[in-house]
DNA sequence: CTGAAAGCGCTTACAG
DNA sequence: CTGAAAGCGCTTACAG
């Protein structure tokens, strides 16, 4: 684009560098009419806009942060960045999207450059990889703010959905329905992702309080490619689970899939309660029951939370965990 | 965090400012192999790393580029971002994402800003409001790609689905399971939105190619909320569609949403096939058929444009639209 | 009420 | 093979 510069407003409005700026930043306290309209004018006709990127280097900001999730395509994950990205604009700041696949060398990259390009902040999945590198971040007073993981030893606000609710609210929804098998499937559990361990050691605790004991055969656990045959597995052994709390929106597709290849029928044949409400519980037959994360909300938490540390400069008494009501949406699959 | 400059490293591994330049911008044709070795070291023991603001600054780069979508929510455009976000990351930029909604004022305030920030160039999904704007940027020589949507006497490379060949794809196969009496439902009809207006043009082009007369009781657009109402009075008119075409993701889930509650079964009481590969589409019951767009390749393809034209610097050749084929997936809908 | 000067942290001819 | 100097386009005390 053209190349003007607040050089070339001051000299067509016949004052100082030092005058624009003030006028560009509305420090107006001393400023003459006159000046000012001479400025005005002057922008006006050369259509001048400034270069924040020299703005940034002077005042060590840059209005906009970096957020890295593990993948843009997961549902949950796209409504956290909608939440963050409605949050920022309002505040004048813009988001950096990445996208770490689970792959600490990758956002290793990913924040390395993030710095490097002076973001102001961070709201990261953290992949659990990377647990040193924050560390130092955080050291530097960095501002840096956790999505749906716990990284222990980094002390970093994190918000969270109460998974260990979800469960609870998951089983008692179905021990309520009548059933007493109730079995789980789960994605891999590598121990990073929080939230996952968490929803599981959330349907063991609440067999507990309901008294069903827990039985190993009716949790399953694995790849997203393999899961078909273990849930085939687990549904023909012979006293088999009949009904199933599916841990996130993927497990509940893979299921659904299965369901649908081997004509079972919903409810009856297999009960389903989903943690996630997936975009087509409603118009699915029968009709899903889900529970639902706040995902906006937490977004919205998550990224209220980088800006005030932004703003403050300080780390005080904000290192908790934030953590968010699930909600459940009863239909009629159990 | 830390205030390492190159000025630090310098000194420390008693160089000059230029020669570190140098050697991280792996000029090393002249360089003497024990200078490298000291300047590793001190940036190794300084922990330095570059600030890139300032590199962007004399640059006049910033290996960022700015996408504006209309609304992140949407999967097309989830998908489109996750694709431009996989090419820029192996080409080391960086995207900012910002959502217009549709709305010319907003989409003005993220261009303004994303200039301002010295994004090197802009993919969007214009809203049609700021067309002056656009030209102002291209007259300028600055780098814009189009996705989704052409505006007319704005030259600018453009991504697009053939919108036209999808609704032909998609009465056709009606046709071919003996359908005759065809309907298409459809968001409102701004002018702005290509994709919807060709999807349109090209359902009443189709029947015509099949001999079938073009029926206004047929075609319904509606705002998505509206939609319910308008479906009702379409299929309980004297003569109702058979099969509908359903314009995109959205408009189906109204229509399916529509269809569960009057217990309508598909495809006896009403065929159905949608435009958009919605992610339940395998696991309805009956799965559905769809048309689906090839979003990561033109996701892709957006990013190529974008960044060759942000590397040539020139307008040569590429004000093209480049169009994508639609993809049938038939499944038990139709 | 306004301007001259220094500085943010880099890069880049140019000199030697 | 390396360094001094100017400059990218702003902001910010400070002087007057």
């Amino acid at each position: 684009m053209k190349a003007i510069t607040m050089a070339d407003v001051a000299e067509q409005a016949g004052v100082s560098k030092s005058t624009v700026s003030q006028f560009l930043n509305e420090r107006f306290d001393y400023m003459g009419k006159e000046t000012k309209v001479k400025i005005e004018k002057a922008i006006e006709e050369l259509g001048y806009s400034p270069n924040i990127v020299a703005r940034s280097l002077k005042q060590k900001s840059t209005m906009t942060i970096g957020v890295i999730v593990a993948n843009i395509l997961h549902v949950f994950s796209t409504q956290v960045i909608r939440a963050i990205e409605d949050y920022c604009n309002e505040s004048n700041f813009h988001i950096i999207v990445c996208n770490a696949d689970d792959d600490p060398t990758k956002e290793k990259r990913y924040i390395d450059m993030l710095r490097a390009k002076q973001v102001d902040g961070i709201i990261a999945f953290p992949t659990g990889g990377n647990a040193e590198l924050y560390n130092k971040l955080i050291k530097a007073n960095y501002p840096v703010v956790f999505m749906d993981r716990i990284l222990t030893g980094v002390p970093v606000p994190t918000v969270m959905l109460d998974n260990n609710k979800a469960s609870l609210i998951a089983v008692s929804q179905l021990v309520k329905d009548g059933y007493q098998r109730i079995g789980m499937i789960a994605p891999p559990l590598s121990s990073c992702v929080t939230s996952r361990v968490e929803r599981i050691d959330g349907y063991k605790q609440a067999l507990q309080k309901h008294g069903i004991p827990f039985n190993p055969d009716y949790l399953v656990s694995g790849e997203i490619t393999d899961l078909e045959v273990k849930i085939h597995h687990m549904l023909t052994q012979a006293e088999p689970p009949e009904a199933i709390v599916a841990l996130n929106d993927r497990v509940l597709f893979e299921i659904l899939t299965y369901a649908k290849k081997q004509q079972l029928t919903i409810p009856k044949d297999l009960a389903l309660i989903g943690i996630d409400d997936v975009s087509y519980a409603s118009i699915y037959s029968p009709a899903l029951t889900t529970i639902a994360q706040p995902a906006f909300q937490m977004g919205e938490k998550a990224a209220e939370l980088l800006l005030s540390r932004i703003r403050n400069k300080s780390n005080e008494g904000i290192l908790d965990v934030y953590r968010f009501e699930p909600n459940l949406i009863k239909r009629e699959s159990c």
